[in-house]
DNA sequence: GAATAAATTTGAACCGGTTTAAATTCAATA
DNA sequence: TATTGAATTTAAACCGGTTCAAATTTATTC
């Protein structure tokens, strides 16, 4: 079936059809009304990959993460699916594994399928992105969930600083001093915006920073633990609270403590990062810093839906930061042991 | 940039370069070297809209799921993923957010855009699946990933009856007698096979079933805490070992019994299902039933290929059954507390 | 009823590729 | 050198929609 079949059986022109299918005013109620029986009835649907040609939109935007089975990512890509379901897009979603030539290809694959607009989370520092560059030079639409150090472009992340802020000042408030913070990975840019709003924290309660506070950490359980165990094996003053990189990395750390006889929250507070699901199921639930990822999706689709609206207009690159909420469970100190409902995530 | 572009730069005809670009021996090497070094030069990409109209396939899959942020819908995305690169395919993923309206419009605009093929979690029960009937009767290629009673169609599960005997096996040679099984939600079959599997497990050791220890769950941390405390509620004897329909329910559980002073894994063996990634971040690592989902969307987007291929040819449905795998943690009592390597899920 | 204006419909070109029969070029053979 | 056959290239049609100037139909006015 096609607009030319329908066109025939209701003996008007492909024209026609096509006016009756997009609403057109100019076409009349009377053959409107035969013309959309005939459809009903063969139950056609317009093959949107000619009408993708034809209005050169495919109506498609591609979403490239690290890992969509990353709950960080896979609420992200609800969120995009969110907007994009309003505005009858589909979302192809690739992921990049943190493979720099994964990205290139993809970039390159979506472009060639003629996406109206990407939505990245670029693999960070050790390569130029020269597609990125690219991009930008085609006014291709795109926004970046992370920066680029040299690429000024639509931006749209999480305020990791105030949120590190957040939480390091609630353990201050809790009465800690010694506040410990376990880093992430030496790629990420994160790493370093959450330490400076846990300096600030600090300045701000005049506690002063001790370097050998800050403990390289990474993104896994293994990195905790790994630290935890670091931490209490020095010789110094051990710490009365640890804020970490992300979940795991706080839950590695507490296991590192638990076993080693230190008990949390009652000896060391803990807080963490992301809020990914995880925290809310422990024996001990998790305190920590929740990203909330279904708005940086629609938040970033909007923006991007917006840029491809203004597709040749010069419109200045748009940088939004999007708020953190602390999720006081357990692990810090605050709460005692709740009951399930309030433990379980509601987003 | 068009293929007409290039021809006039290359001073051949659109036939020419449509031939250079897919490699046909036809064109004379000489010509296939001028003409892809003015393509290089010129960085120029086909179109693939416009060749996916021409060739009447998109080279894109679609793969429809109740929430992709569930994390057994993003593994097996990831291994859809896999098989789609390898065959340069593209992904669109869609969540029917288990509303059924959802699904149908879903599954319509995925028609309309042409993709080559669907995967679909469909929703089952309730409704009558006209649109995955439809799919069958226009020779749509598809894959199911549950079944739909009344539907011969090509699918890929897990293999739950298996999962369930073995997991209650296991319980059963551990000693446990008195097992009890907390059901999945009212709607879902793989709650019904797993409730088989269990009953084949106490009668292949000779262990009577008690109609007392099947209790209703669902699906959530919630549904497992309330089942607990029925249980524990219960006048009759209290049993030394629970199977739960999945890892949320199991944990809830293992809460509900331990605020009420029943020691997992001392008195009570847990085993959870799905093995989703929270298990082995708990204090006590919960022993579960892994659906290696990963696997089951390699399956079964290699299934969907197949019947691309042989799209108008009438092959006889496919249904491939995937083996679980019982990860052995802590909670159903057979290990001690384990090293955090041992814990932490390889896939 | 003719003239004119307004409403509706349509033919043909276009989007950017692929395909194939026919035309052209090239090389080998007589 | 002319002939023949193989290798290469090309023109034109096609995929299934949209668009818009021009043609046609309908309604309005005198």
């Amino acid at each position: 079936m096609t607009i030319g079949d329908i066109a025939k059986l209701a003996g008007v022109s492909r024209a026609t059809v096509s006016g009756v299918l997009n609403n057109s005013p100019t076409v009349s109620k009377k053959t409107h009304e035969r013309v959309m029986a005939i459809i009903k009835e063969h139950n056609y649907r317009p093959n949107e990959v000619a009408r993708a040609l034809a209005l050169n939109k495919t109506g498609i935007l591609g979403l490239l993460v690290k890992d969509v089975s990353n709950p960080l990512y896979s609420k992200l890509a609800l969120g995009v699916e969110e907007i994009c379901d309003e505005n009858e897009y589909n979302l192809i979603i690739s992921n990049s594994h943190v493979d720099w030539e994964r990205q290139v290809k993809t970039i390159n694959l979506l472009k060639r399928r003629r996406v109206d607009g990407l939505i990245i989370f670029p693999l960070q520092k050790g390569h130029d992105p020269v597609q990125i560059k690219d991009l930008q030079k085609d006014k291709f639409p795109f926004v970046l969930l992370a920066e680029l150090p040299g690429i000024e472009a639509d931006l749209v992340r999480v305020d990791d600083e105030s949120g590190s802020y957040q939480a390091t000042s609630h353990l201050l408030k809790l009465g800690r001093k010694h506040i410990a913070y376990i880093s992430g990975p030496d790629l990420a840019l994160a790493s370093e915006r959450r330490l400076k709003g846990y300096k600030k924290a600090l300045a701000h309660y005049d506690v002063p920073f001790d370097e050998k506070m800050i403990r390289k950490g990474g993104w896994r359980l293994d990195d905790g633990y790994n630290a935890g165990l670091e931490l209490l094996g020095c010789d110094f003053q051990c710490p009365d609270a640890v804020f970490c990189y992300n979940d795991s990395v706080a839950i590695g750390l507490i296991r590192a403590f638990m076993e080693r006889g230190k008990r949390v929250p009652e000896d060391v507070s803990v807080i963490g990062f992301d809020d990914t699901g995880v925290a809310s199921y422990l024996e001990t639930s998790l305190t920590t810093v929740a990203q909330p990822a279904k708005e940086i999706g629609r938040k970033a689709t909007e923006l991007l839906l917006k840029r491809i609206k203004n597709r040749n207009k010069t419109v200045k690159p748009h940088k939004i930061l999007i708020n953190t909420h602390l999720m006081v469970r357990e692990t810090c100190g605050a709460n005692l042991k709740g009951s399930v409902k309030a433990q379980v995530p509601v987003d």
